[in-house]
DNA sequence: CTAGGGTGTTACCGGTCTGTAACTTCTAGA
DNA sequence: TCTAGAAGTTACAGACCGGTAACACCCTAG
C-alpha cells in the first residue's frame, strides 16, 4: 500500500520543497545544491537523478510557486463565489498579509533580478507565469465591473511588486506600509469612474 | 600639473565606474573582481589597494549611484527653479525615461534582493540611501502643495519600484508600460483633493 | 638624477561551486 | 524469498571565487 508510506515524502518532493524555501530565503545564487540536499535529508546524486541541472530545479520551483498561487485564487472563488469584487478585495488582503509575514519578495521577480542573463532558461518561464498572473488579475477587475480594468490591474500589480521590493530595501516602515490604503483607494477611485 | 593628466582617469575611479556598470548589468554575485579589474584595464591587486573588500566596493558603488541621483534632483531644480510641481512632473518623466532606456532596475533594490543576508554591511547603506530618496520625494510633493504628500510620494515610489522589477520579469509590454499614465493620473487625483 | 609611491605581474591559498562516476545499501513488489 | 530499481555514500573533476604575497616596473616630485 503506497498510502501507508505517504507520510514519508518522496525525495524528489522533499528536494523541491526545500529548494523552494531556501531559494526564497537566500536567493538562487546564494544557496548551493549541496546545502539543499543536506537540508532535505538526502544527497546530491539523488537530486541530479530527478533534475537535469540546478537551473532545471529552479524552473520546477517557480512552477510550483505558480501552482501555489493558483490555489490562492481558487480559495478566493470558493470563499466569495461569484462575487468578483469581494475576490478583488480578498486579493488585496492576501497580498498585504504576505507582505507582513514574509519579508522577502516574489520568487519570480527575485529570480528575474538575480538571473540577469537574458537567455537564461528560467526567464521564459518567469515571463509566461507572470503574464498569466497579470491576465488573471485583469480578468478579475473586468468581471468586477471596473471600466478601465487593465489599468487598475496593472497599477495594483506594480504597487504590489513595488511594495515587495521596497520592503527589502527600505524596510517595513517604508512606503510598503501604506499598500492596503493605496490599493483600496485605487479600487474605490476606479469604481467611481 | 595634475590637470594635465586628468584625461587619464585614476585606476580607483576606473574600477568604481566599471564595477557600477557591471554590477548593474550582471548583478553583484554575477560578476567577480577579476572580471571587473580586467574590464577596467587594471588588476586585482590595485583594486584591493583601494578597497578593503568586494563588499566595500559594492558599498562605494551604491554611494556613487546615490550621488548620481543627487545630480538629477539638482537638474530638476535648475530647470524649474522654484516650481515644485514642474519638478515633480520632471521626476516622473525622468523615471519613465530610465525605464525605457535601461531595462535593469534600481541598483539598490537589486542589491537588497541579491544580498539576502540580513546583516550584510551593504544593507545599512541601502536602507539609509533609500530613506533619503523617499524623504526628498515626500518633501517635493509637500512643497508642490499636495495635501497627502506622504501618501502620494510613497505611492509613486512603489509604482516606480514595481515598474522597474516588472520590466525585468514580465517585460517592456507588461504593466510597466503604463507607468507614466498611472503616475500622472495619481498626481492629478491628489491635487484635486 | 634620484628616491619613493603608485601600479602591474605572476603565482598562489583555501574555499565553494556544479556536476559525475562507481559502488553499496535499502526497499518494495512479484 | 528474491530481484530490480531507487536511494545513499564517497570520492573526485574542473572551474571559479575572494583575497594575499613577493617582486618588477614606471613615472613624477623633489
Amino acid at each position: 500500500m503506497e498510502d501507508g508510506a505517504a507520510e514519508r515524502i518522496r525525495p524528489r518532493d522533499r528536494i523541491l520543497e526545500t529548494a523552494r524555501d531556501m531559494f526564497h530565503k537566500h536567493g538562487i545564487k546564494g544557496v548551493g545544491v549541496d546545502a539543499i540536499t543536506e537540508a532535505a535529508g538526502t544527497n546530491k546524486m539523488t537530486l541530479y537523478r530527478h533534475f537535469e541541472s540546478k537551473d532545471d530545479l529552479v524552473i520546477e520551483c517557480l512552477r510550483a510557486t505558480a501552482c501555489s498561487a493558483n490555489a490562492m485564487w481558487q480559495k478566493f472563488e470558493a470563499e466569495h463565489p461569484g462575487d468578483k469584487l469581494a475576490q478583488l478585495h480578498a486579493w488585496v488582503r492576501m497580498a498585504a498579509d504576505c507582505l507582513l509575514m514574509d519579508g522577502r519578495g516574489c520568487d519570480m521577480a527575485n529570480a528575474a533580478i538575480e538571473l540577469s542573463e537574458t537567455d537564461h532558461p528560467a526567464r521564459r518561464v518567469i515571463k509566461e507565469l507572470k503574464q498569466a498572473q497579470r491576465d488573471r488579475l485583469v480578468g478579475l477587475c473586468r468581471d468586477a465591473g471596473i471600466g478601465q480594468a487593465e489599468l487598475l490591474a496593472d497599477t495594483l500589480s506594480l504597487l504590489l511588486e513595488g511594495a515587495r521590493v521596497s520592503l527589502q530595501s527600505v524596510g517595513a516602515e517604508g512606503p510598503s506600509a501604506q499598500f492596503v490604503r493605496m490599493a483600496e483607494g485605487l479600487i474605490t477611485s476606479f469604481r467611481a469612474r
